[in-house]
Parts: C-alpha cells; sequence; structure tokens
DNA sequence: TACAGGATGTT
DNA sequence: AACATCCTGTA
C-alpha cells in the first residue's frame, strides 16, 4: 500500500462512485496509504458517517486483491491496477514496485498491513473489529468491481441476480483470507451458498450451469 | 471437478 | 444463526 495522498483521494473519490454513496469530506482523509490501512472501522464510521463501514470493507477487498495481483498475476495484467484514477485523466504515477519473480507462489507472504497501532484516545479500541461479513454480502462486493475481479467472478444478468464463479480457487482464496480461514476452498464455500437455498438467500438457476449461482430478490439489490 | 445435503463443531 | 469442516454419493 504505497499511496500517496493523492492515490488514497482518487480511491475514495472512484470508489464513492462506483456505489453511489454520498460524498465526504475529504479533509478526515488527508492520509497516506500506510496510515489509512492502520484504520479501523470505528475511524472509517467517525470519518464518514453515512457510509465508512462500505468503504472500510471495500479497502479490505482492495488490499487482499492486490496482494493477489503481486503474488499469483504476470506482468500482463499488471498495468490495469495500478491507482484508481477517475476514469478522466490520470496517473503519471504508476507507483509500482512490482518487481516480483515469477517462479511459482503456493501461498504469498505477509501483509505489510498495519503495523501502526492506532493512536485512539479512551480505553477500548480496534479489537472488535467487523469480520462478521456475509458470504452473500463478500460476494456482491467482488461483483461490485468487475475491474479487479472481473477475471474470477461477474454478472451473467445483473437485473436477475445472475452470475459467474469464473475462477473458483481464487475467489475461495478471498473469501478464506477475508476471513482468516486459510484452509478455506470452493468444496467448502460452495456448501455455504447451498446452504443458502433454503434461507432464500440463493436459488439455482433455471438450468443449472456449474458455477453460475442466482441470488434471490431482495439480496440482489 | 462440480453439485447436493447430512452431520457436527465453532464462534 | 452463520458458517467451517468433513463426508457420502451422484453426474
Amino acid at each position: 500500500m504505497q499511496w500517496t495522498v493523492d492515490d488514497v483521494k482518487a480511491w475514495l473519490l472512484w470508489t464513492l462512485r462506483q456505489y453511489n454513496l454520498p460524498m465526504i469530506s475529504m479533509e478526515y482523509f488527508a492520509l497516506d496509504g500506510v496510515a489509512l490501512s492502520s484504520l479501523c472501522e470505528e475511524e472509517f464510521q467517525r470519518r464518514a458517517p453515512q457510509c465508512g463501514c462500505t468503504l472500510f470493507a471495500q479497502l479490505e477487498i482492495w488490499k487482499a486483491a492486490c496482494q493477489e495481483l503481486e503474488s499469483r498475476l504476470d506482468m500482463t495484467e499488471a498495468s490495469r491496477w495500478s491507482s484508481p484514477g477517475t476514469s478522466a485523466s490520470n496517473d503519471a504515477s504508476t507507483s509500482n514496485n512490482c518487481a516480483s519473480s515469477s517462479g511459482d507462489a503456493s501461498d504469498d507472504e505477509e501483509e505489510e498491513g498495519d503495523p501502526t497501532p492506532p493512536p485512539t484516545a479512551g480505553g477500548k479500541v480496534a479489537t472488535r473489529g467487523g469480520s462478521h461479513i456475509h458470504l452473500w454480502q463478500f460476494l456482491k462486493e467482488l461483483l461490485a468491481s468487475p475491474q479487479l475481479h472481473g477475471s474470477c467472478i461477474r454478472w451473467l444478468e445483473r437485473t436477475k441476480g445472475v452470475f459467474k464463479i469464473e475462477d473458483s480457487v481464487r475467489v475461495a482464496r478471498l473469501w478464506g483470507k477475508r476471513k482468516n480461514r486459510p484452509a478455506m476452498n470452493y468444496d467448502k464455500l460452495s456448501r455455504s451458498i447451498r446452504q443458502y437455498y433454503k434461507k432464500g438467500i440463493m436459488k439455482k438457476t433455471e438450468r443449472s450451469q456449474r458455477l453460475v449461482y442466482q441470488f434471490c430478490h431482495p439480496y440482489c439489490m
């Protein structure tokens, strides 16, 4: 996360726009990438009461995606991420240090994450982070960023909530990373999706194709 | 490999 | 409750 203050601002604006979120005061986010990463969910909420939760969750996904790209993908796609930048003019700063040699990487190294303890006052701080995200929410978050995850999961018919998992291994790995479950795989992830059938969160498609699922109505909006 | 679900443990 | 894990069986 080597973002500058401007990179952070660009990411915020881009994310707000992607999700039609209300505008926020950028003054509270005059931070570089490292500082932004060190913020806990509550601190996001404080700075952006309307959408801090979403921004925090999106940043988690972004970080996971960056790790994925650095460790897994080759340089051919590296040009696609760099900094978010609104679709208009953009970057003279492709701040990439992706010098990762290819070779193999059964698993990536630890993330630079957050070595900075949150300097908040008062007693109770980070600890109660929000990892209580549901699988269906996580999948929707991935689906909401096709530029980042379109190669592993994408909508087939967005209005109907039909989507396809293109790369089951990668989706499962991202889910495991998010939940801190290193042993996660598609077998277990798909079992959880199947539980959604009787819960009315997802349903089977008309003529079931493999790796294609469908959200039930309130959940696909 | 993917899919369907039952059983059981964990948080 | 919402998984995570494991497993039997089917296609």
